[in-house]
DNA sequence: CTCCACTCGTTAGGGTACGAACGAAAAGAG
DNA sequence: CTCTTTTCGTTCGTACCCTAACGAGTGGAG
């Protein structure tokens, strides 16, 4: 699954195509395991446990959110998920079939919607957690303590270094 | 974007919710950060780079399995990229009709599909792919040197790992 | 109060994602 | 050689995911 070809093999290649390019393939390195061990975690975790409660990862996710928040608008959903309100509509739409959230109308300000857990969403997530934690501390115990903290750190730097713009222009967020 | 709550109200939160129940908090943020992470930076690598030649995420990845290759069978890119046979067929498709590959049958083998980059397809990555590297690098600048090293060490294990079976059960993989 | 700029969630349209089922082709068994 | 099993890429159905455009609701300017 890592590749047939190793990474010297690749750099090899890639430095032959871009001929007096400089590549840091250190930097390509990062990036890449980053995107593998999401991709490996995901499935594993879509696999051994979701997938059995017919739940989508990002379905877990919202309904994660909304069980930490209790109550939460939609808006405030979409930005802690990290997806678009259009895919968000979508997902709750599944949910709300499956009788786990509820959706009602905010009577302060009518444009906003206001998302619940429903009994069997709470009864579902009171029971599906602790075996994902389970998987979690699966995952994490092929870390050492200091590299597992080391790891966190790393991670929760690149978010916040690539949230605040690109490497080229000078942009900035609201 | 790193959400409202902080990690200590989450966990303060979760602790409520699962009373009694023994959760690994340190655990479960490696996990969290990890996609977290990977959701930011590739947000980021389409936003800076991607949208701007009409490219999504798995048809570049897919333009750069077969760039490194040269010539490669439909199987191996969808393992070597991490989806499943039939994404990648419609992902081919789209990247076919913009005119960045191209399909043959194999000879010793007719159920195979070999998959080749055009001359557009060439000049394309041979101009994309140093811009990606540019914000790679930008990416991974958020980390020291060292840092940079045990980060791409720890997500090669927790993918292999994931990788691996569960924790629960004995699976084997082929 | 009226107009206008803004924000809310939804819809429309197209690409990506999966498992399951499919026909074609290849490889093994007898 | 035939029969069965396996493997290939594709198709089908459903869900996710995004941007753009939309109608509804809010709030500020005059």
């Amino acid at each position: 699954m890592a590749g047939a070809h190793t990474l010297q093999e690749t750099e090899r290649q890639v430095s032959t195509l871009l001929r007096g390019m400089k590549i840091d393939f250190k930097a390509m390195a990062v990036v890449s395991n980053l995107f593998r061990a999401a991709s490996a975690v995901r499935n594993h975790l879509e696999r051994e446990i979701l997938s059995r409660h017919g739940l989508s990862w990002t379905g877990f996710v919202v309904l994660w959110v909304v069980w930490v928040w209790q109550e939460i608008e939609t808006r405030d959903i979409a930005e802690e998920v990290g997806t678009s309100k259009a895919t968000l509509t979508g997902v709750l739409k599944t949910l709300e079939r499956e009788n786990w959230i509820a959706k009602r109308q905010s009577k302060e300000d009518r444009r906003l919607v206001i998302v619940t857990l429903t009994g069997d969403g709470k009864r579902l997530m009171k029971r599906i957690f602790p075996e994902f934690n389970k998987e979690e501390i699966y995952l994490a115990a092929s870390l050492g303590t200091k590299e597992r903290r080391g790891a966190a750190d790393a991670l929760r730097k690149m978010t916040i270094h690539a949230q605040n713009g690109p490497a080229t222009k000078g942009k900035k967020k609201s």
